[in-house]
DNA sequence: CATTACAATGAAATCGTTAACATTTAAATC
DNA sequence: GATTTAAATGTTAACGATTTCATTGTAATG
């Protein structure tokens, strides 16, 4: 392997003016700086990042962790935000993927192996894993789900207000009869989005029937047993609102099973808009989650904390829309 | 930051002596090593991986190499390949994500950025970015799209094995006028699924016929596209065997749109078994390609070719399995 | 023309480890 | 008890970069 030494050699310089050269150190005349340039170019010259890192204290590697990379939830998103991550960072950078609960101990999560670290979260059971970040003082901003502390950068999609607006759209349909299937116990989505939901009854004057809140886990088994519960109702709902779309699948595939007809006989919303919900028959109605856009403001944030630590965290939120296809009927 | 220096000092030994405790070199005694490991335990050691990596040479990450991570077609694996590598990979390694087309310079890909890739392989396009990795020297092993290069390990589903199984199972339900909706063009997997569709017709003495092959490029829009060409001929075909999963789904979407019925008056075979495929209405018969064990079999490979250099490049083929579900008549 | 200032380069220390080689200590052999 | 042998530890030099602190050369100043 090349290093600066082989390159000092063949210039006729010092190896610590190889070293300027490379990184732009304008103290270094005009026609060295190329010379070696060019050198380096010839000779395939590639930095050791070890040694660079030794002595600079940066990794460059960047740390993506996921809530819980064992479960179905996280599926369809993970692609997306590497994606997003991407788009944005600096191709010397690594990018390392890791699950937060294939984590066996803490301590080796240090500033020294990460640069800076996206949490792509989905329960407060992650924050023994962000606090400990921060305490670690590693730059990092969590994005996906919303925070109660204020001090830490912040990404996430509006999801009260997305089912909000989905509700008035049900409503305007002629739906009274609405049911909700509730996400995972503990996720603050779930929270958000039930809260959209009773909010966007509520603000229509539709009163709240206990028995029109079923729970669920986010995963499609979880809604199709939801649906099944609802459909044994003695007045079963007109409209049911899915936490996300893994469930509304399920929710439709117990309509098939039964031959209920989706939406002639009940109508259904989703959240997440994912790559399958236009492809749904009937195509899925639902709330769009631009996770490509949260995870790249989520890295660009992350890159300003990393190159100014005095970056005051945000709370930043990007806006769902509402994407109607065909499950909703007309009442 | 602790490190061994201040483990040495605390100890009253040298650090040499720290390493080579921490490391479990067996000249050290039993009661010193112990007592280095309490207090490296007790100072909260963590060690310095650019230092290890500098003098080692061992960089502690390994690279997955994805095919086109811009493009919808990989997005289901990445999740289960990520997980499949997690289950065996040691966890003070780095897993580090990319996509082979956002590479812009080779030449970054080096041995001391890598101690082993892996390389989820789709087209031949990827050759460039393999041959260049095989040419350095790093360790690598290709999943999931068969080479033809038996000097490079190699983790692949039989998938014309599998098709032909599929096959076998639709002639034995009656079919026999069977179309394909074909995979991407220069995809191995593409050549492969339709060698085996075609293997498992002439096996049983069907001839083949040309309007019944049709193109797609293993996306939702191509299979609904290739579906309504295939609904308009004049006899079009009772059963269509789509390339992978999503093409099927589009397929499906296409006879929904035209109110045709699917398995009763057309069936579908898929191929991947995605998290979906049982969630369709009706549930997809399918072929499942494990792609979990394949990326798990894949790592292991990686890791034996990482610590012995010597180990033989070997062709693995790990089994399908035919799903039966409900898209499948019997005529 | 000596002195100062500054631009350009070089020498040597440093980062936290491991490893080759040297040394000490203790036990085993004669 | 002197000598050999083996076990346990220590010294010192890498690894490949950056950085601090000289040093050189050249132009500007008086």
């Amino acid at each position: 392997m090349v290093t600066i030494k082989d390159i000092a050699r063949v210039a006729g310089v010092s190896h610590t003016t190889v070293s300027r050269a490379l990184n732009g150190n304008p103290l270094i005349k005009k026609d060295t700086r190329d010379r070696i340039a060019k050198i380096a170019e010839e000779l395939n010259y590639v930095p050791n990042y070890s040694a660079k890192s030794l002595v600079t204290k940066k990794s460059y590697t960047i740390g993506l962790f996921f809530s819980s990379i064992e479960q179905g939830t996280t599926a369809s998103f993970l692609v997306d935000v590497i994606k997003g991550i991407n788009h944005v960072l600096d191709e010397n950078y690594n990018l390392s993927v890791n699950g937060i609960d294939s984590i066996h101990n803490l301590d080796t999560i240090v500033p020294q192996r990460f640069d800076g670290i996206l949490v792509m979260s989905q329960s407060d059971a992650d924050n023994d894993f962000i606090y400990h970040v921060k305490r670690c003082g590693i730059p990092m901003v969590v994005v996906n789900r919303q925070l109660e502390d204020y001090n830490i950068m912040n990404v996430t999609a509006n999801d009260r207000d997305g089912v909000m607006e989905a509700m008035s759209y049900a409503i305007s349909q002629g739906h009274t009869r609405c049911a909700i299937i509730e996400g995972k116990v503990g996720f603050k989505s779930s929270i958000e989005r039930k809260q959209g939901f009773m909010d966007g009854l509520m603000h229509h004057q539709i009163p709240l029937n206990p028995e029109y809140f079923v729970s669920g886990d986010y995963s499609m088994e979880s809604g199709k047993n939801a649906m099944q519960q609802l459909l044994s109702l003695t007045t079963p709902p007109t409209l049911v609102f899915c936490s996300n779309d893994d469930m509304a699948i399920g929710a439709m595939k117990a309509c098939y099973a039964r031959g209920i007809s989706v939406p002639l006989q009940i109508s259904i919303i989703g959240f997440d808009d994912i790559m399958f919900a236009p492809y749904c028959n009937p195509a899925l109605t639902t709330i769009r989650k631009p996770i490509i856009d949260i995870s790249e403001l989520g890295t660009k944030k992350l890159i300003e904390l990393m190159s100014d630590s005095r970056t005051i965290p945000t709370q930043l939120f990007v806006k769902t829309s509402l994407r109607i296809r065909e499950t909703v009927a007309q009442l």
